[in-house]
Formats: C-alpha cells, sequence, structure tokens
DNA sequence: CTGCCGGCCTGACAAATATCAAGGATCGAT
DNA sequence: ATCGATCCTTGATATTTGTCAGGCCGGCAG
C-alpha cells in the first residue's frame, strides 16, 4: 500500500473509507513540502484544495486592514485544515497559512472528495462531527476572548499544556506565536508570565516551563 | 398539509427532504411556544433537540463565571439552532437560550433525525453548507473581536444593518443586547453612537437609526 | 573572537474600555 | 395622567492592555 494511503487512513476524516474510495482519494492528492517561514496560502485566494498535516507545524491567521496578524490556530501532524470550506460555493480560504517549522503535507482536491462523499454517509458523519467540534472550539475561543482577561486565558492555556506531562512542559511554539494566539501582544504575554513567575506560580527556563502551584493556577485562570 | 410541515419546508435544512422524511421528522417534532423573556435551555444542559424559529427572536449566549453574559447570536424566524450538536457523541447545549420576544418554535428530536439524515446525502450536504456558513461566522467574529476596536465593530454593524434599506432603519434589538452581541458595555455603547452622532455620521431617536455619512461611517469601520 | 540579527524583555507612557454611581427617558399598567 | 420599572445615558474614575523605544541575550556568520 502506498505512502500516502497509510498516511491517509491515520486521520479520523478517512477513516471511514473503503480501499477503492481511499485510492481515489490518493489519485488527486498531492504530497509537498513547507520550508520555515513559507506561506502554503493567503488569506481571500480561492480554495479548491484541502490538506492535511503530516509533520511540522502549520499557523492558520487572520490579518487586520491595519496588517496585523491574529494566529487563529496551529495545525499539528494528522490534522487536516480547510476541509469545511468545499461545501461553500466559491470558496476562499478564510485565513491565511504558513509554516513554522519545515513540514510535510498532503493536499487533497475538494471537488473530487466531495463527490466522492456522496457515496459515502459515514464519511459525512465523520465530517460532520469534525465540524461540530471546530465549531466548538470557535465558540469557545469566542467566549475566552470577550469575557476573560488576557491573564486569565495565559493561564488557562498553561493549564491545558500540562495536562498530559506532570506540570511540566515546552511551549510549542515561538513565544510571539503563542502571544498572537492567545489575542494579546507580546510585550503582555512576556508580562503576564512574569507577574506569574514572580508569585511563585509557574517557573520559565527559555521556553520550558514549570508550574509550581496548580491550584493557584487554576485561581488566576478563574475557568 | 400540516401546518408544521409546512413551515419545515420553507426552511433550507429542511429543503432537499422528500414527502416521506418530511412527515418522519414532523412525527417527532414539538411546538412550543416561549415568553417574551422566557429560557428554553442553559448553557451545558443535555442536547437531545434542535430548534426551528417561526416566530420571535431567540438570544444565545455564554455565561463567564463571573455571571457575565455574552450574547452569540440573536436566532430570528426561518433560523435553526442546535443543530450541529447531533454529531457530538454525549452534547451539551454550548450556550444558553432564552427568547427576546414572545416567540414559536418547532423543537426536532435529534438523534431521529440524525438517523433520517443517513437516507439523505443531499441533506448531509445541505447541513455541511450550513455548518461552514457558520464556522465562518463564528471566525469573523473572533477576527472583529480581536482585530478591531469597539468602535470599528459597533460602525460595522451598523454598516450591514442599513445595507438592505437607504440608510434608515430600527435597531432590532434592546441596545443592551446589542452591545453584549458585539462585546461591549452597555455604556460603551452609548457613548461610542454618541459619538458618531456628534460628528455628523449617522442620527439616533430612539432605536432608529439613520446613516448621514455612509462613507465617513466605512471609514469608522476600518474594515 | 567579534559583531550582527532576531527574539525577547522591560519601562514609561498613552489609549481604549470597563466600572461605579447617579440621573433621565420611556413605556406600559393602573 | 401618574407611577414604577426598566432601559438608557452620562460623568468621574480605575484598570487593563497596547504602543513605543530601548536594551539584553543567544546563535550564527565572518
Amino acid at each position: 500500500m502506498s505512502d500516502t494511503i497509510e498516511a491517509l487512513q491515520q486521520s479520523y476524516l478517512f477513516s471511514s473509507l473503503d480501499e477503492v474510495q481511499l485510492k481515489r482519494v490518493e489519485q488527486h492528492a498531492v504530497r509537498l513540502h513547507l520550508q520555515d517561514g513559507e506561506s502554503l496560502f493567503e488569506q481571500g485566494d480561492p480554495a479548491h484544495r484541502f490538506f492535511l498535516v503530516l509533520a511540522g507545524q502549520v499557523k492558520l491567521f487572520r490579518l487586520s486592514p491595519a496588517g496585523n496578524e491574529k494566529v487563529v490556530e496551529i495545525v499539528v501532524p494528522g490534522h487536516t485544515f480547510g476541509e469545511a470550506l468545499m461545501f461553500l460555493d466559491r470558496p476562499h480560504y478564510p485565513v491565511g497559512a504558513e509554516a513554522l517549522q519545515a513540514s510535510e503535507l498532503i493536499s487533497i482536491d475538494a471537488d473530487d472528495f466531495a463527490r466522492m462523499l456522496r457515496s459515502s454517509v459515514d464519511t459525512c458523519f465523520v465530517m460532520m462531527g469534525a465540524m461540530s467540534q471546530r465549531m466548538r472550539g470557535l465558540l469557545h475561543e469566542i467566549d475566552d476572548i470577550s469575557l476573560h482577561s488576557a491573564t486569565s486565558r495565559v493561564a488557562t492555556y498553561l493549564l491545558r499544556q500540562c495536562l498530559p506531562c506532570a506540570d511540566c512542559f515546552q511551549l510549542p511554539v515561538a513565544k510571539q506565536v503563542l502571544a498572537s494566539r492567545l489575542s494579546v501582544t507580546p510585550e503582555t504575554f512576556s508580562r503576564i508570565v512574569r507577574n506569574l513567575s514572580d508569585k511563585g506560580i509557574i517557573k520559565l527556563v527559555g521556553s520550558r516551563v514549570t508550574v509550581l502551584d496548580h491550584d493557584a493556577l487554576e485561581e488566576v485562570a478563574d475557568i
């Protein structure tokens, strides 16, 4: 079995497809490599393809008219992006995409995939489940931005990151990118982190974070 | 043909269903009436049903731990809400819902509708299109909140509202609700509107808005 | 080694927005 | 018409966060 098919199968979006369908997807799929900092598409470009990340990191971001950038999502290996657009009439990417590291992607033709979807209700349901979850995520973000302070957002983020490991982890991206993801300026991010350090709630060395006082951090997060 | 079926047919979500399917949906559908201010469900309630608004207005909102409220959407007749949840595992409403006026709704059983969806790929596609659009809306809102000032948001809202009619319209909801929808406090909303009035860009009498200087408003909106 | 560059931190300051408190308008019910 | 409740507006003040400018540090090329 081809490399590409194997990679596809491991992503939940394609998990309900049978052999024939997968082969068909593969025929319209293209592998591509992005260098660190390379742009994949710009906000507003017509959207004929969607993507699966195999390795690396890709940031999705919106630009303000003034040129400010808000990172909406950081896509990591195993995840897809842009697939929800194929159900719109004349789809355009609502965000820009740029690699944060050297990255490997598979790019899939949207029209062909949509045609194929018509023969797999199961995959439609997988798709709808995925979209529903993403909507929940977006809603949560709106909630976060409009009902919580910058400090609370940073604290919440730190708590989430330290869930899997025991109170200690690496920030997965540059601080300025993270700051944008959390809708604060790099300066404010730096100050908030410093504040938490001063209070003995966390320790930060480079991009290595240690949560010292979990309860206090939850207090600040104001969940 | 029954009242309910007729109402369903007019909503895009059900537009691809045939007679039999519609009848089936109808059997699990319930009409309900809400009084002004009456709550439909609370944030966190298990979500077994979704809704179609026939008349009135329903606000969807999130609550912060401190009890602050952010209006996420104001649902008007012909539109559905809550349907995206049926693809999640153990769905809970991520928002609360409350009538802003006396309202008429149809409530539809989610599980039954989902079962029926399996026999109508067309409707799946309608559904996915709707979800995709809603995601675009949410993304736009994130953009709005994090990349634009309160003034810009208010101006943008006013511009959108005056698109259909010629520079003159009624605010569809109480100002405090609108303020929350735009993620500002009622006080700030009031001040912004006053500011625009003082500059001769708009005129506001009660809830009747007249846009006097369209260009200037676009300037402020900073689209 | 040395100097440069990018990312990050810090301080002083400015701006936007929220908060608190009070007064005024509006509308429906009596 | 009057009363009361609710919504809206306004002013004074506080807070949060952003902006600008400069300095620091670490990695990398010369």
